[in-house]
DNA sequence: TAGATTGTTAATCGATTAACAATC
DNA sequence: TAGATTGTTAATCGATTAACAATC
């Protein structure tokens, strides 16, 4: 007897962030979800994508459409919301109390997706048992306490590059499921934790290129 | 008589990002950067790829090996340096003198791809004349003023999401070539004008994802 | 009904990988 | 010389696009 129905939705990286971005003009364009019902043809001259793809992403969420009308907008929105998992709540830290970690602790539209700080750590004793933002600046030693006691899952790492494993470490060691790497620091965890990187540099390197270009 | 020798490079958007990859790995890494010559293979393995994938790269930008040997690890570094136009000089503004762009302003990074900073402009009266990390915040009024004097080929957009556009046109007018959009919204500019969007919510999308799945 | 839009199958395109001769 | 590594051509794979019957 097979309880365990679920069939676990395998989505590639660039569907993911297909899926988003509809998510995003859909939920913010005032023209597109004011109407109920949206074509695969109007979202994808959004993006300047053929239609067939839009069709593709969304059937892969079981996503159906009605032939002469298209899909429901509010439907759409929903499923991406529910697949993409941003209806469901998180708890996170960030490590590194600096500009940076300030700047996201500040970031409103975490709540938006689930996603709730529970506090700020560094190594800073200047800076711990203040607040950033209203949330707790605490030791990094407390990440041992504070991910199990709070079930966290996602660290975001906005320490300096040298401490960027060894953060990581203690992250992974308390349990947290996914992290969110900000520094420019290559890091090595189990593969069962997740890395996202958010190399700046990749980005500016890109921009340098085209601006040689033109 | 052409004495426009230079055929202009296209690279795609994924092979700028696998360069810049090699880029990093080769210049931080002690053991790839201290060894004269370095093949395909050593560099694939550092990021899972296949090696042919390397070499197919490094052809693209003039690099050629030597059999048995591999690539001058020296000219590796230069020629993508030089190819991604990480060796020219630019100069940059910030528009929002917010946490964000504190953080940016921050980033030591930028002067090792020559990027440099002329200034932040912010609207905010109780920010204007100060400084930030010692450079000046200025009126986004004298976009207009800063930007064609000293040249500024890049904005780097890091004001609230309500005023990007209006920043962005300010920017495009007064002459940059390129914009670097860390707001969520989508911004239209002119099509000589490139956008490179780091929308935070795309990466958290997929975070999200990942630990619903895990 | 007529026709706009879907869903699906087939065709195309491009990117990745495999195979292997060339070569230092 | 022998053999490790390149560069190139061919094969595979996957993603995107085109075509079109199904349908509300």
């Amino acid at each position: 007897m097979d309880l365990e129905k679920k069939t676990k939705l395998n989505l590639k990286h660039a569907v993911i962030e297909r899926l988003m971005h509809y998510y995003l003009c859909l939920t913010t364009d005032k023209e597109l979800n004011t109407s109920e019902w949206i074509s695969s043809s109007t979202i994808a001259s959004y993006f300047h994508i053929d239609d067939t793809q839009v069709r593709k992403d969304l059937a892969k969420i079981s996503l159906h459409g009605t032939p002469r009308r298209g899909f429901k907008t509010k439907k759409v929105i929903e499923n991406i919301r529910h697949e993409l998992g941003l209806d469901e709540v998180y708890n996170a830290v960030i490590v590194g109390a600096g500009r940076l970690g300030g700047a996201i602790a500040e970031y409103k539209g975490f709540q938006n997706y689930g996603l709730f700080l529970v506090a700020l750590f560094d190594n800073d004793k200047n800076k711990i048992g203040k607040t950033v933002n209203k949330y707790p600046v605490r030791s990094i030693h407390d990440i041992k306490i504070i991910v199990p006691q709070f079930k966290v899952q996602l660290g975001i790492l906005v320490c300096p590059e040298r401490s960027a494993q060894s953060s990581a470490d203690l992250l992974v060691e308390a349990g947290v499921k996914a992290i969110w790497n900000f520094t420019p620091a290559n890091i090595d965890v189990p593969e069962n934790v997740i890395v996202r990187n958010e190399h700046i540099s990749v980005g500016l390197a890109e921009l340098c290129f085209f601006m040689k270009q033109s």
